[in-house]
DNA sequence: TGCAGTTTTAGAATTATTCTAATCTACTTG
DNA sequence: CAAGTAGATTAGAATAATTCTAAAACTGCA
């Protein structure tokens, strides 16, 4: 389990973004590897730029939007919404909620199978459930 | 009940305002009318920009943004961020939660006294808790 | 290998919000 | 009640996050 690769292409990684419909670019690879070939985590848009070009990874801006947002909607990634103003991107896509720490912009998951929410009302009329998000803020 | 105070000035709210430990100005009274003076509600700058000025009170944009930043740290408005790039502020400061119907934007309150959330893990070393945000997500 | 359709990119554009610094106003004091 | 002053308002500039644009560079199939 976890042998990172180095150099070369990662084979799996250009499976997964071509089993999402994406074509498994440079840039694509080389952002998909920063996310995924490691624990969980949450990153932004500036952070994940900053972070590939400290990689020497040569990739814009703008490619890191667009492809923080293909991912997205490939459901390779979840936007966390906590903070007006900046979008967290949280590579575990599976069940979990979210601790805010307010005082510095952290951003925790803890699982959600130990979590049980009841009482809470039918959706209005006329939608379909989606989520639920639970968002626990503390400050230091 | 809810009697509405036509023209003159309505000294419950400058006096709600003053135990704020805001001054009175004609702009911060005319958006707390708006604001407070009928069922709770959720405003973004823009749309209370927009009711003011169709209500022919006069005030900036910049002032909306102040006010309503006022409002939220003296406890009188609540933000919501559920969606990325606009804040959402909400009249109702007490305990409940939000519907957040993505397709459209709409938000919707629920009381959160019937809500039970059982089995949240402690707090990060060194915070507190704040608040638990619970943001049920539909989709038309 | 050639080519058509994608993708990337730099930079401009957009959107939401905050800042600036000049003008005005609410409240205290005399 | 007249001033004076701290605080508030404002237009417009500035900032920040994100999206758009149109041109150049790729990817993958034929």
């Amino acid at each position: 389990m976890g042998h990172i690769m180095s150099g070369t292409t990662s084979p799996d990684l250009a499976a997964r973004l071509r089993s999402a419909g994406l074509r498994p670019t440079r840039q694509r690879v080389a952002l998909a590897r920063t996310l995924f070939e490691r624990e969980h985590r949450h990153v932004t848009a500036e952070s994940l730029h900053a972070e590939a070009k400290a990689a020497r990874n040569q990739v814009s801006l703008a490619t890191v939007y667009n492809t923080l947002n293909q991912f997205r909607d490939a459901g390779l990634l979840r936007e966390v919404v906590v903070a007006p103003g900046r979008s967290y991107f949280d590579t575990n896509t599976g069940h979990h909620h979210h601790f805010y720490v307010e005082t510095d912009g952290e951003l925790h998951d803890f699982p959600s199978d130990k979590v049980t929410i009841a009482g809470l009302p039918a959706p209005p009329k006329g939608t379909k459930l989606a989520r639920v998000d639970v968002i626990v803020r503390v400050r230091r």
